[in-house]
DNA sequence: AACGCGGGGTA
DNA sequence: TACCCAGCGTT
């Protein structure tokens, strides 16, 4: 039964595979800036931010060389921002730690910043072309659904053991890429095309329906919309903002007495690395970090004249 | 275990 | 409008 599965999918996979930019790579940079960057985003979306950005940043080492700042406009468009601070940090761990060379290690993969179980799951197997399981959303569904049917509801340890037991050793790369196409094109979460499905004589839940999603919450007006808006408006700025001057580029309706609440949002985009708030000249000025005059444009940014987070003075 | 984190495309 | 999406770090 597993054996039959194995080689129904990869022969699928191997008919059907889209041609992704990330699929033309075995190098360990660019699969971990691929993985990053599809955490919580569609293919699509990112195959135009992965070909521009390791057209500016075609090392680990160039990346490491850059500016936060850089990065985060790079980044722009793409979502959940701190994925790019991420990157950005760990490209210059690898620089410090191991002489440039992502490691070719599961514990040591985790600790980089931005890299939990899956990408660095992805990045060995992907990447260095190691027989190692690991398991998305994508990957869960699919495993659970074929193999365990459609009420089951595994833990994460019996996830793990699941990739393990059904994992072909000898073709794990076409393996984990095919779960993953699979999930993304016929076995949907909320209506899997089973028609359509190579291994569907074989699945445990043919036929079955998906469980409905839970309601997303509004955007528009949240706090994450906001958090959106802020580092938006500095991404054009290479000088930086007075508070109150980014409060008004950030909502139509800013006046002063929102300043409590516009210092809370960035004083926390401050200490995740995502702005920098620093006291000049008796203003209070928030900028991307490292994107002022001192860095950017000429040399490598240097994190310690940058003196870290600063917050500046509460008072007007 | 629960929560916060973006944003654009699509029905 | 509401829903969708190759996770991670913090608490």
């Amino acid at each position: 039964m597993i054996a039959e599965v194995q080689e129904w999918l990869i022969e699928w996979y191997r008919r059907e595979a889209r041609d992704l930019p990330w699929r033309r790579t075995h190098d360990p940079y660019h699969i971990l800036v691929s993985e990053v960057m599809l955490q919580q985003t569609q293919v699509e979306r990112v195959i135009p931010y992965y070909e521009r950005f390791l057209a500016r940043f075609p090392t680990i080492e160039s990346l490491a060389q850059a500016s936060p700042a850089e990065v985060i406009r790079l980044w722009g468009g793409l979502g959940y921002n701190r994925r790019a601070v991420y990157l950005w940090r760990a490209a210059r761990a690898v620089m410090e730690q191991y002489g440039g060379s992502i490691p070719k290690d599961r514990r040591e993969l985790q600790r980089l910043p931005g890299i939990g179980r899956y990408t660095a799951g992805a990045v060995l197997c992907f990447g260095f072309g190691e027989p190692v399981a690991f398991w998305d959303t994508n990957i869960a569904r699919v495993l659970t659904r074929i193999f365990l049917g459609p009420n089951a509801r595994p833990t994460s340890q019996e996830l793990d053991q699941l990739a393990e037991r059904v994992l072909p050793v000898d073709r794990a790369y076409e393996w984990n890429q095919a779960l993953m196409e699979l999930g993304a094109r016929v076995c949907l979460a909320r209506r899997p095309r089973c028609g359509d499905c190579p291994v569907h004589e074989l699945c445990r839940s043919v036929g079955t329906i998906g469980k409905p999603r839970r309601r997303s919450e509004q955007f528009t007006g949240s706090r994450r919309y906001y958090r959106g808006r802020i580092i938006e408006a500095l991404r054009g700025r290479w000088g930086g903002m007075r508070l109150d001057e980014l409060g008004w580029a950030v909502r139509e309706d800013y006046t002063p007495a929102h300043r409590a609440w516009l210092e809370r949002l960035v004083t926390d985009l401050a200490r995740e690395g995502l702005v920098e708030a620093a006291e000049e000249r008796g203003e209070y000025v928030v900028r991307l970090p490292g994107g002022g005059e001192t860095g950017d444009s000429c040399g490598e940014w240097d994190e310690r004249a940058a003196g870290g987070v600063k917050v500046g003075p509460h008072s007007a």
